[in-house]
DNA sequence: CTGAAAGCGCTTACAG
DNA sequence: CTGAAAGCGCTTACAG
């Protein structure tokens, strides 16, 4: 009932092994039998079997990809640069997520042993670095996106989250600020710790420095946000300015702001990190770092994909620019 | 150098065929000697080739999913909702999206030919229902999700729009609001009538209607929002309530209503659709209409997998209940 | 330049 | 209850 390389070959009136000749551009296939063969194919519509050529390859064709939340703001558009990328060279995308716990994991780890795809692109799940190590080790290629500076041993790509951090510093110093806080992301993500770091030296650079009780640790949620900054609030050192980590928690040191009654930017300063979709949406609109985020898929998915057709890995962390973004929030 | 079937099958001592008896679960094996083959099978970690598999069965335990585009902000929801599903069930969710033009419908179309899935979900790029249909009326399991109103001939999964539309309407009617203005979606979209109809009718049910200087068309963008404001203003005709029919147009609505210097909610009250979260991200807060939306793809994937299992499709869309989420905007 | 045959790693009648 | 064999639909040495 489905059209196979048998019946392309009959009709051709050759054997199956030149079909799959033809259709794999082999050389040495007679220029006059290759155009009957295309003919044939052309006018029942054949496309071979992506189980069949995946058997008898050994690979599929396909690259999975893992994540811990199809719901963070910024993942719509790592994904589509990945898939974009990977359908302009006939790559298929296997989804998954580590939503449902251990089990999740455990249905992952089936279908890497069931070699349902040649490699891998991951944005770490919490606690699965070692887990996906032993994968890398074992053979799967695996390129890291967003490797929030854990270093892994594989391939990656990441961002310039320190120069990003230097950024908002300089920014926020040539606008007059001069007493800052911030909300910081996990306190255990490279990431945070590049932001932070950044941040510091581009204020030693202007001969200032960050007030200790002004770094309020924040998890990169809207709620982190609020509570981060009524702990500053109720730390009583003043501050006119507020650099928060991600977007997300910006949102919410706008909103604690506001229900404290200070104005921003009148009274403080507030910017963030990603520049995903809301920034533009709060009032005011959030000044930020944008992330290239559709890049950085897209990025991946080329360094996988070379990968997987034989190109060397890389041995250093892709780092893609970050740059400033100016809106009413901190103008 | 990969564990097969016959290293299990040698090791256990026995045939291959017995090997995949057990397992496949299927009866009429001797318990000890299931017991022995399990023994074996945990010992060296033994998983199934899904290549193989999928061959053999001629399945492949795989969904494919096309979307037109992956940025948009409900999209993470509803992907979540069919990973989560279908995960539990050991499918795979091989992702696909139109973005690259024709080129992207090709590759797709050749994914489908391929056999690369069993069955597809599909949210309706533009222009492509004749293509679905063509897909299912070939054989191959389909899902809509969210089909716009545009009733096709398979299974799909939709939301009470029009009982949303309702339920705005009395909700603005109980507030006092009497001069309602309609921001709404894409005209030829199935849902932007019916959350226009229902709306209508709750207002005729209240006596009261709706002026048709005060319908204005937008696109379910931000943008369109705006403009959309600008022409009821220019209008001439006044208004103390907009319904926008998706929350990326309420956003619009907002910033056009403060740049023309009315308040939200004192002059005008505004009620957007989704409950996606930019709405509890503006100032003011939005009220909306919720649309359970991981709870549309977790049905979507579960009416797929039943079809793949061997039920009957159901003839009805599955229709699953809004529900009127009240903020700042429109207490 | 081309074909026959083996092989990829499973499942599934068919026999016994 | 179990095994030998054919088959799923391709690719790839091996011969010629």
């Amino acid at each position: 009932m489905r059209v196979t390389i048998a019946e392309v070959a009959q009709r051709a009136q050759v054997s199956k092994a030149t079909v799959s000749r033809v259709l794999n551009g082999k050389p040495d296939v007679d220029a006059g039998t290759a155009q009957r063969v295309r003919k044939v194919i052309d006018e029942i519509g054949y496309v071979p079997s992506a189980r069949a050529v995946g058997l008898a390859r050994g690979r599929t064709r396909t690259v999975g990809m893992l994540a811990p939340s199809l719901t963070w703001p910024w993942m719509g558009e790592v994904l589509q640069g990945i898939v974009d990328t990977l359908e302009a060279d006939g790559y298929g995308l296997l989804l998954y997520t580590i939503n449902r716990g251990p089990e999740s994991l455990n249905q992952f780890a089936n279908h890497v042993s069931a070699n349902a795809f040649d490699g891998l692109l991951v944005i770490e799940p919490p606690d699965t670095l070692h887990y996906i190590s032993t994968l890398h080790r074992a053979g799967l290629p695996v390129v890291m996106i967003d490797d929030r500076g854990s270093h892994p041993e594989f391939p990656s790509v990441t961002t310039t989250n320190r120069q990003g951090g230097a950024d908002v510093a300089r920014h926020l110093v040539a606008a007059g600020r001069r007493r800052f806080a911030v909300v910081t992301g996990p306190p255990h993500f490279g990431c945070t710790q590049a932001r932070l770091d950044g941040f510091r030296l581009a204020l030693a650079e202007a001969g200032l420095t960050l007030h200790p009780d002004l770094i309020a640790d924040g998890d990169f949620t809207t709620e982190g946000g609020e509570v981060a900054v009524d702990k500053l609030i109720a730390s009583g050192v003043p501050f006119d300015a507020v650099f928060a980590h991600n977007d997300l928690s910006a949102v919410g040191v706008l909103r604690a702001l506001r229900e404290a009654g200070r104005s921003v930017p009148g009274d403080v300063s507030v910017v963030g990190f990603d520049d995903v979709p809301v920034a533009g949406h709060t009032e005011p609109r959030l000044t930020t770092i944008r992330q290239p985020l559709r890049e950085m898929g897209a990025a991946a998915a080329r360094m996988l994909l070379s990968t997987l057709e034989g190109q060397p890995l890389p041995d250093q962390p892709l780092v893609l620019p970050t740059s400033l973004i100016v809106r009413e929030s901190a103008p």
